[in-house]
DNA sequence: AAATAAAATTAGTCTTGCCTAATTTTATTT
DNA sequence: AAATAAAATTAGGCAAGACTAATTTTATTT
């Protein structure tokens, strides 16, 4: 069994594993838990010996099959109780994520499954992220951004990258939902500012950043 | 915001303050706990420094109205959590307690009150415990016992005191739910044994301290 | 290749929450 | 009241998981 710091780790490592696919190194996981690079690499030799990952200098930092496995139930939890507490509960999209980091430690060998079972087994997040079987398997994730596409392209909000509230927040705003519409009308050459239609309304301008971390499909 | 340790201590002291009523000393404490008591000395000042307790060594420990408030919402949430474990997502009773042990400390403004929302406000929790309103204000604790009853009296149970597996895995066997009816037939005087039968069925035999942890209505 | 910058690591510290062992205080017997 | 037992407390330690500061290693520039 490991630890809730354990499991926060190892999620870490999962994210950035999935995120960006290069090699992981101390540094980049002290980013992204806002925590120091020593306290990085006393865990780093903690879960090297419980065999949950192995660290290579040149290759960085890579889970081992039982630390994906670890991983993945991590997520799968924390995406099953993000689905709960915004279809359940009446949350907003911008609260679940914080709640949802404190639930998926909750450790019980059946609870993910009978919560799985209970919210009709969603194959997505609210943020579009997939959500892992029990078997460890788990649908694509969208990998086309809205900054990615022609412009004329219409297309349907998959899923979001960012999941700060600021962002979500802004969304709102927008009135942008999972599965809404957005035409991509023009990209402005000079810093990639983005001209949209949302669900064929008035044309808006976003930033590149905006579309790089909106997920669509076609 | 206090600790899970912290909120341990104040649930402990608020359990042992309803159930005895007594002075309640370290001792007591650490038993419940399964701590030691050097430990209880530790948390003692700890929970005096943030005024959530007053420790006087003729009255031993009394919460303070800030102690009372904090461990009441800890108890709504054990208790509510409770009832969603095995209303919703079908565990059994004598699962429930430890999860929701560890679903009482996750923290946000207003996941209780939602959660209550979500349940329909239940009055109890499948124990029978009453669930405190996010006023504070909760239903009376039922306080007679199947001991206490005379011999003929029909009865209904309200709620179980233990809520070890042992117990309720025995009462299942019994087939004894919140809700059955119980009819009390003989005392035997010797040993304090009841003589019981339950929902009109046969007779059964079941020993004192069996009679002492059904809680009941009439 | 040397100089500089960045990343990784080590050493030592701190807090939380627990422990054991020893001591002091309080209660109970005789 | 003295002796004994029980409870409470103090002192010192330990593990987890974070930190800072110093050092070493690796990468990047010039």
């Amino acid at each position: 069994m490991n630890t809730q710091s354990e499991e926060n780790y190892l999620k870490c490592i999962y994210r950035l594993w999935q995120d960006r696919g290069q090699k992981i190194t101390p540094t980049a996981i002290a980013e992204w838990l806002g925590n120091n690079p020593a306290s990085v690499v006393d865990m780093i030799r903690k879960l090297t010996d419980k065999q949950l990952i192995v660290y290579d200098k040149k290759k960085g930092v890579e889970l081992t099959p039982q630390g994906q496995k670890d991983a993945t139930l991590i997520v799968r939890r924390h995406r099953l109780w993000e689905v709960f507490l915004l279809e359940k509960l009446g949350y907003h999209w911008d609260e679940i994520h914080d709640i949802a980091e404190d639930l998926e430690h909750i450790k019980d060998a059946t609870l993910a499954d009978r919560l799985d079972k209970f919210l009709g087994f969603p194959e997505y997040d609210p943020h579009g992220d997939p959500i892992p079987k029990a078997n460890g398997k788990m649908a694509k994730r969208h990998s086309t951004t809205l900054a990615d596409v022609k412009h004329g392209t219409l297309c349907r909000v998959a899923a979001v990258k960012d999941t700060t509230s600021a962002f979500l927040q802004y969304l709102q705003k927008l009135d942008i939902n999972i599965g809404t519409k957005i035409q991509l009308i023009e990209k402005i050459q000079f810093d990639g500012s983005l001209v949209i239609s949302i669900a064929g309304g008035e044309r808006t301008t976003v930033s590149q950043k905006f579309g790089e971390n909106i997920l669509i499909d076609m």
